[in-house]
RNA sequence: GCCCCGGUAGCUCAGUCGGAUAGAGCAACGGCCUUCUAAGCCGUGGGUCAGGGGUUCGAAUCCUCUCCGGGGCGCCA
């Protein structure tokens, strides 16, 4: 209905341009509020506050002006000047019965719109490295890209869902050598292990499944491999080049073909477990992207090719730098290191181009907080290679905090302790975990509640929102044992019957959630629809505990029915969009 | 030092592209189950929107300074 409205309005100020009380060439944007206190009203625009200037009138008189130029609508009771000039309108019955009826005949299909007119979007996130599983750190970003992607889908954009996979690096070669060493150790080599590898116990099991492969085949002495390595941390050394000696020494002794499966085991092995892992969250990928893969296609080199014959490069030190405080970076960035190796920048270069090259309309790349130092570099490779940086959203996600009995949950992610996405889901369950991450916008710190997500009660949300679904179920259930029937047409011809102000209120909510949900997926903002949800189960509560629905008169019957099937509806889809099951009971 | 995010009720947070009397949940207190699920509902109390200055018809919202909290500033990824 506020589309309706909307074209109303602007056709009372198309009128108004041709009586030349406003000037024709006054760029307008129709500005329509839901009204948030109800004696204004249903829906208000400051309209002619805004172009009185341009119009050279007072507020209430240009209002005055555009109300008489309004067409009319059997969908509008009364409109209203009020305050300074906000023009008010109020809706008559019958729009809200429509919108009524609209619920019950679209079905899931209520809400979504074709607003994104099929335009494509990628939206990139978690990315996590395949180094371990999944914290809940990462869950946040899960839940929230998951959210951003669906959110797009429904109001028309085509949405591609993609997980960067660092499989190149440092990172991943320090966990290949984590694995050598403790495949090392079950061959029965005594060695220590180094500060800087991977602990957790999953790095014990690929060595495990590695030693079911090749038995003692690899085994290499472990003094050998120590030899001429730099001491580590603990003994007085430097634990960054104690770990690079050993990736090195572990790389020759293995031999490159060896080295690169013991790799790979790694890899998969860890990959395959974040892949079940998002999927059991309910997150799905339309692709996961190899960072080798830009490697290996020569993408990197191309990049850095690009930025050198546009003459955005030069050579320092031995390494090839980016000149990206041309492009409003605080310094300049090496993209090729002294020792010849392409830098994760560099990477992350000619991967940014190359989602520029598919063509989305849109890019979308959700990264942790700690990130954002990382975001004028980015932008400014891709202003240097002649791209247009606008493209690119980077949606940063601040951490979220785990509590529990009001204490503060340690995470130490070196020694493997940290508290996994699994761990988390297995305690408070899919549906309290992917609500409670969404319930804060991405920029607000987040103190996770486990005991609060826990709780099957009132205080917690998610159960809120969830009873109110299983309630309405139970009543269509309630309606069968009583060999009663429900009568939608029926219902639909007695709308007027609802005259309840637990009704109006009802019927007003839920024609609100198509804005609710274009909001939500233009702003990226997931919590404007849980925050919507946990209000109109309230709504929905308050009724239910104010009247009857099972009523003896089956014309009121049917009314009422017809507007708690619509809840249900709108319920289910809303809960859809977030990622949380709708149960019939509970 | 520079950069990003935050500071709103006792607690956790909405509201922030300027709009009408600043909201919700929890906690506190008092009520409601012979009637469709009490995992629910109703009522009461609770505010220097961190602080100063500015912009204007109008500021929690925009600008600026200060204070406080979190994070980031690598030839790591």
């Amino acid at each position: 209905m506020k589309p309706l409205l909307s074209q109303l309005l602007a056709s009372a100020v198309s009128s108004l341009q041709t009586q030349g009380d406003l000037p024709a060439d006054t760029p307008v944007t129709i500005n329509l509020e839901r009204a948030r206190d109800r004696r204004h009203g249903d829906f208000a625009s400051n309209l002619a506050m805004v172009l009185c200037k341009a119009a050279g009138a007072k507020p209430r008189d240009l209002a005055q002006k555009l109300v008489a130029a309004l067409p009319a609508s059997d969908q509008m009771e009364k409109v209203e000047i009020a305050g300074p000039g906000f023009i008010n309108f109020f809706l008559s019955d019958s729009a809200w019965h429509a919108s009524l009826g609209q619920i019950l005949q679209q079905r899931s299909l209520y809400g979504r719109s074709d607003l994104g007119a099929g335009k494509a979007v990628q939206v990139e996130f978690v990315s996590a490295n395949p180094t371990g599983p999944l914290h809940v750190g990462h869950g946040r970003g899960a839940a929230y890209g998951a959210c951003v992607a669906d959110l797009l889908e429904a109001v028309g954009y085509k949405v591609h869902r993609e997980y960067y996979v660092n499989d190149a690096g440092r990172q991943m070669d320090i966990l290949a050598t984590s694995v050598y060493l403790r495949y090392l150790d079950l061959c029965g080599e005594t060695l220590t292990f180094p500060a800087n590898g991977y602990k957790g116990d999953y790095v014990w099991d690929i060595a495990a499944s590695l030693h079911r492969r090749h038995g003692d085949a690899l085994r290499v002495n472990a003094q050998a491999l120590f030899a001429e390595v730099p001491d580590d941390e603990p003994q007085g050394g430097d634990k960054e080049a104690h770990i690079d000696g050993l990736i090195e020494r572990t790389r020759s002794l293995l031999g490159e073909e060896r080295y690169r499966e013991t790799f790979d085991l790694g890899l998969e092995t860890i990959l395959d477990d974040i892949r079940r892992d998002l999927e059991g969250f309910g997150v799905r990928y339309d692709e996961w992207f190899s960072e080798r893969s830009l490697a290996e296609s020569g993408a990197v080199q191309r990049a850095i090719e690009r930025l050198g014959e546009a003459g955005h490069t030069y050579e320092q030190d031995g390494a090839l730098w980016f000149r990206s405080t041309d492009f409003g970076d605080e310094k300049d960035r090496v993209v090729v290191r002294d020792n010849g190796q392409t830098t994760y920048f560099a990477s992350d270069i000619a991967y940014h181009m190359n989602k520029l090259e598919r063509g989305y309309e849109r890019v979308i790349d959700i990264w942790g907080a700690d990130h954002h130092g990382y975001v004028p570099r980015v932008k400014a490779a891709l202003t240097a290679l002649g791209d247009d940086a606008a493209k690119l959203d980077v949606l940063l996600v601040q951490f979220a905090i785990l509590y529990r009995g009001g204490e503060r949950v340690q995470m130490s992610t070196r020694s493997g302790e940290f508290v996994t996405l699994r761990e988390l889901r297995q305690e408070v369950g899919n549906d309290a975990a992917r609500f409670f991450y969404v319930m804060r916008k991405c920029e607000q710190h987040m103190d996770f509640d486990l005991d609060l997500a826990k709780s099957e009660s009132s205080d917690n949300p998610v159960y809120y929102i969830q009873y109110a679904h299983a309630r309405v179920a139970s009543v269509f259930r309630q309606l069968k044992e009583k060999e009663l029937s429900w009568n939608p047409d029926n219902g639909a011809a007695h709308l007027s019957r609802l005259s309840e102000s637990h009704e109006d209120a009802l019927m007003v909510n839920l024609s609100r959630y198509p804005e609710v949900v274009e909001a939500a997926a233009l702003g990226h903002e997931p919590h404007q629809l849980a925050h919507y949800l946990r209000d109109l189960a309230n709504e929905f509560h308050t009724y239910y505990n104010a009247h009857q629905f099972l009523v003896e008169d089956a014309d009121l019957r049917d009314a009422r029915l017809n507007l708690i099937a619509a809840t249900r509806q709108v319920i289910a889809n809303g809960l859809g969009l977030l990622g949380v099951s709708a149960p019939e009971r509970m």
